[in-house]
DNA sequence: AGCACGCCGACT
DNA sequence: GTCGGCGTGCTC
């Protein structure tokens, strides 16, 4: 028998432990190694496996945990998993349970099974009820059940899911209404089979209250209140754990989560959704580089459950797949929004025509103190939190560097720090230049933080319809360190205390803004020049979610007569991404940028890995990247032919917290030939690493499809 | 990765 | 005399 335990280095494969009885794979038991107790999963002995070297000592097992065993498709999800990612066994199973089984023993797992299914109704209920009232933007009023009719548009896509097995790219308009598609669809799975249960994902916690309420207020009544569990980081270990007890033994029906989800145990699976698909949330870059969204269409297609993706801007690859000349998935297309105003008038500034440093370009401040004027709020986002990225020495030159990383320090003039955002190192604003003793150090650059102090003295004799003066607020990481903090500065923007709010891409997600009706982009030309070529691609879609901010409650907009707007200064106005925007038209902006990729043989129509090395000094993260090259080419790999190894560069934050790091891209036209390539290229890595002459470097990883390079 | 064992410098 | 630095090596 063999059971499975998280390590790293190069024992990554299943050990072995004795017990009296045979146990069935997915069986949870408790082991030792060495001296620490772990969870281990009963696992079948790979074909491939190497016999145990004679010299070592099995150990029994010290316990089986009172559990009915993961079934055979969990297993072989991670299987999968740590194999295309090129980790350890061990850890993508650890990853996928909850941290609390970790240190559970057989008895307080039992006292914990110790009441069964038919719990007590109203402590749950209680429960949602709390969660409800701590999170006040989750209160938006659902319709009234019987009210929601479907429209022919939405009607027609959930047909075609019944038809279809999938996997399904609904395409979607902000507004468009997916939501009720996915609660019709995973309603249809769940009436027709009493075991079937339903994973929805969505990429941000801070969106999963307000689906939990969505989904609950539906499915409640239907399949009872324990029928709906989320799964998040933002848990408790205990809530998780209930969580996951509940999916395992199919008490709970719809899984509510974020990309761990994915790996969550759900022995009645037939229906996988798959929100805002195109979210680089979804992929996991601390650990196992896992992306949620491909182990959800592999999950589907091995368990025989449809797979749903919905986005207003799909991810290229996703687009690509649903070509109709392709065909991997179907694409269904909703084009109306439901509800909701037309899409904003899109307005470009051309910055050339303006004088340098213009923050704020007449037209558009004239149009935001319009809106003021008349009651209506506006939105401006800007990537950049703090004052000013860095702060320069007008005699000497010195600049505010993090003395750890190859970044600036930011200037944030609240607390008068100036902090590195990679590795965090914070210091007080030094009263003169540290270089020259020059008192004139001057913040270069803008962030939000003096978008904000701008905004409000340029609107500082502005006035609102009821004759207050204009608010300015600000939403970014800063301001919402603390917990519950978003929450009660959401409410302050619904309850129309701010006219103008500042903030960073976080504010562009998923919220609902009813009263905003124009939403402007400030300074978004950084991604057109980026050496990442999935920039534009990023950037598009961040500014149609931030279109579809603008004029989402018609009404509202309606009674005031103004038309929703979205600015963009660039300096850049005939650049695709922002001529596509313009018309709100997404698959001529997907249609140009894959004719890009597929003339540069880039993603989705090549394959990528990154390696990356982090030592003491460049020249060793380097030259480690050259071994393992040169160990590839001289130890005959598999498809060497069919895949290009690039020369190691540095990062493009070269280093951080004094590591310095390297990567190198790998790329191939076929994703099998470099799978195979990657496995068999593996132990040469561990090799190389063990070598003395590498002393300096302090770690390697593999990113598989990296997401930016 | 942890966590031991192991062999050399400043403390009660 | 011990406490503890982290270098090296193993875990079924």
């Amino acid at each position: 028998m063999a059971v499975h335990t998280p390590m790293h280095s190069t024992v990554g494969g299943p050990l072995s432990y004795t017990h009296p009885s045979p146990l069935p794979p997915g069986t949870l038991v408790r082991v030792r190694l060495g001296t620490r107790p772990l969870l281990g999963v009963v696992w079948e002995a790979p074909p491939d496996a190497e016999p145990v070297p004679a010299h070592v000592q099995l150990r029994a097992l010290d316990a089986v945990l009172p559990l009915p065993p993961l079934d055979a498709t969990w297993l072989r999800l991670v299987a999968f998993a740590a194999r295309y990612y090129q980790r350890s066994l061990g850890e993508i199973a650890m990853a996928g349970l909850p941290p609390a089984l970790r240190s559970a023993t057989p008895e307080q797992l039992a006292k914990r099974l110790q009441p069964p299914a038919p719990k007590k109704p109203p402590r749950k209920s209680a429960r949602a009820a709390a969660e409800a009232a701590v999170e006040p933007v989750a209160a938006l009023p659902a319709p009234p059940e019987a009210a929601v009719t479907l429209s022919a548009e939405q009607r027609g896509v959930v047909d075609q899911i019944a038809q279809h097995p999938g996997p399904f790219l609904l395409y979607g308009s902000t507004g468009s209404g997916k939501t009720e598609v996915y609660l019709r669809v995973v309603q249809r799975a769940l009436e027709a089979d009493p075991q079937a249960q339903a994973l929805v994902m969505v990429p941000e916690i801070n969106l999963t209250p307000q689906l939990q309420e969505r989904f609950a207020t539906r499915f409640a009544p239907l399949f009872g209140p324990q029928s709906v569990v989320s799964m998040h980081s933002g848990m408790t270990e205990v809530q998780r754990l209930k969580s996951w007890l509940a999916a395992h033994q199919g008490q709970a029906r719809i899984l509510l989560g974020t990309r761990m989800a994915v790996f969550a145990s759900l022995p009645g699976l037939k229906v996988i959704v798959v929100d805002e698909e195109h979210d680089p949330s979804y992929k996991q870059e601390e650990g196992a580089r896992y992306s949620a969204r491909d182990l959800a269409l592999w999950r589907g297609h091995a368990s025989g459950a449809q797979v749903l993706l919905g986005s207003a801007t799909p991810s290229l690859e996703s687009w690509h797949a649903s070509d109709p000349a392709v065909g991997r998935y179907l694409r269904l297309h909703m084009p109306s929004r439901i509800g909701a105003g037309a899409l904003p008038r899109v307005r470009l500034v051309d910055m050339r025509q303006q004088p340098k440093r213009t923050v704020f370009a007449p037209p558009l401040l004239e149009a935001i103190t319009a809106r003021v004027q008349r009651g209506e709020q506006s939105l401006v986002l800007l990537n950049r939190r703090g004052f000013a990225p860095v702060l320069f020495c007008t005699d000497c030159g010195w600049k505010s560097d993090c003395p750890h990383c190859s970044a600036h320090q930011v200037f944030h003039k609240g607390d008068r720090s100036l902090r590195c955002h990679h590795c965090g190192h914070t210091q007080r604003v030094p009263p003169a230049c540290p270089s020259c003793g020059n008192p004139d150090i001057l913040p270069l650059g803008k962030g939000t933080e003096q978008l904000e102090e701008e905004l409000a003295r340029l609107l500082r004799n502005v006035q609102r319809p009821d004759g207050q003066p204009a608010r300015v607020g600000r939403i970014d990481a800063d301001t919402t360190r603390h917990k519950g903090a978003l929450e009660a500065q959401l409410a302050q923007v619904h309850e129309g205390e701010i006219d103008v709010l500042v903030g960073t891409q976080m504010v562009a997600k998923g919220h609902d803004f009813r009263r905003i009706t124009l939403v402007a982009a400030v300074q978004p030309d950084g991604a057109l020049f980026s050496s990442d070529f999935r920039a534009p691609e990023r950037l598009f879609c961040l500014l149609m979610q931030a279109a579809g901010r603008a004029g989402r409650d018609a009404g509202y907009v309606s009674d005031q007569g103004s038309q929703p707007e979205m600015w963009v200064q660039t300096a850049e106005p005939q650049h695709s991404v922002f001529t596509a925007l313009r018309q709100h038209d997404y698959p001529a902006f997907a249609a140009r940028q894959l004719q890009e990729r597929h003339d540069a043989g880039m993603p989705p129509f090549a394959f990528q890995t990154l390696v990356r090395a982090d030592a003491k000094t460049q020249a060793a993260a380097q030259d480690f990247l050259r071994a393992v090259s040169d160990a590839a080419r001289q130890g005959q790999l598999p498809h060497l032919d069919d895949v290009f190894l690039y020369p190691p560069i540095p990062m493009t934050v070269q280093r951080v917290a004094n590591v310095e790091r390297a990567q190198m891209l790998i790329e191939a036209a076929d994703r099998r030939a470099l799978q195979r390539f990657l496995h068999a290229w593996q132990p040469w890595l561990h090799w190389v690493r063990s070598q003395p002459q590498y002393k300096g470097v302090v770690r390697w990883l593999m990113d598989v499809d990296p997401l930016s390079l």
